[in-house]
DNA sequence: CTTGACCCTGTAGCTGCTACAGGCTGCATA
DNA sequence: TATGCAGCCTGTAGCAGCTACAGGGTCAAG
């Protein structure tokens, strides 16, 4: 299989794959007489442990860790639950502060009621003037 | 006050903020005659505008847009709101997407009972022979 | 024999900063 | 007066994680 198709069946970019394979995330695969990148199923798969690794919001250093206990199952296993319950724990953080932000966002919206630049909230809102007395402390 | 100052009571960086001048975010103040940044009270009061709306997740072009309405307060706010109202629409998209990344994790997670990598459910999880059947349809 | 799709390498760009290196200025202290 | 140190200056390079070229080679179809 060529880079291309790879890059279809997984549905990454191909820049993405040379990319991983340059970072040393992918092993550089056997070229066909033409130069051409060669990948088997176990690129492949390779590939899709990455791809869903990343999706889940997993640094490429931790995909790294998590490919290297991947190819060594006579590891213990408490590191890939380090790595994921650490995650876990930085993606509650995050959704906690997007949660805030969104109710101060809705919050200066809400008071928004057209009319001049001068006069709006949003604006306003956004200054040192009006802005929310106690937020930091 | 001197570049340092102002970084103390905005609570910015001072790279940041010869970053935002570079950048045409702030305007090029006053020097002395040592060649040093002097800044008032409309500098910092401006440089408070660019931080709040950075904390709350807006992108640099969004801030100057919203600079440019706050220094033209005889335009129509509308466009204040427009950016506003998209924004909480992605940050709401981005909570969403958290939590079910939150709830894949937890998933995942609660099914590693330790032992070896071999054996581990978060790195079988990660792999594409347990994945999700369907999840993408 | 040309067209067009695909592949190659290498490098530069993106966002929003942050971190130097290498050099001035200004003020206090010995 | 010398010296030390904090603070300022410019310019450039680095971070993550890609993405997008430019400029070229390869290959099968028409």
């Amino acid at each position: 299989m060529k880079i291309g198709e790879l890059a279809r069946v997984t549905g990454a970019n191909i820049e993405t794959i040379r990319y991983y394979e340059r970072i040393g995330l992918l092993p550089e695969p056997h070229r066909t007489a033409a130069n051409y990148r060669s990948y088997g199923e176990a690129h492949r798969s390779r590939l899709a442990f990455v791809r869903h690794s990343r999706d889940l919001g997993f640094t490429i250093e931790e995909v790294r860790s998590l490919l290297d206990l991947s190819d060594h199952p006579e590891r213990d296993c408490g590191e890939a639950d380090r790595i994921a319950t650490r995650h876990l724990s930085q993606v509650e953080e995050k959704i906690a502060q997007l949660q805030v932000l969104r109710d101060e966002l809705a919050r200066i919206i809400g008071r928004c009621r057209g009319g001049l630049a001068g006069d709006c909230r949003v604006i306003e809102a956004l200054g040192d003037h009006g802005y929310c007395e106690g937020r930091h402390a």
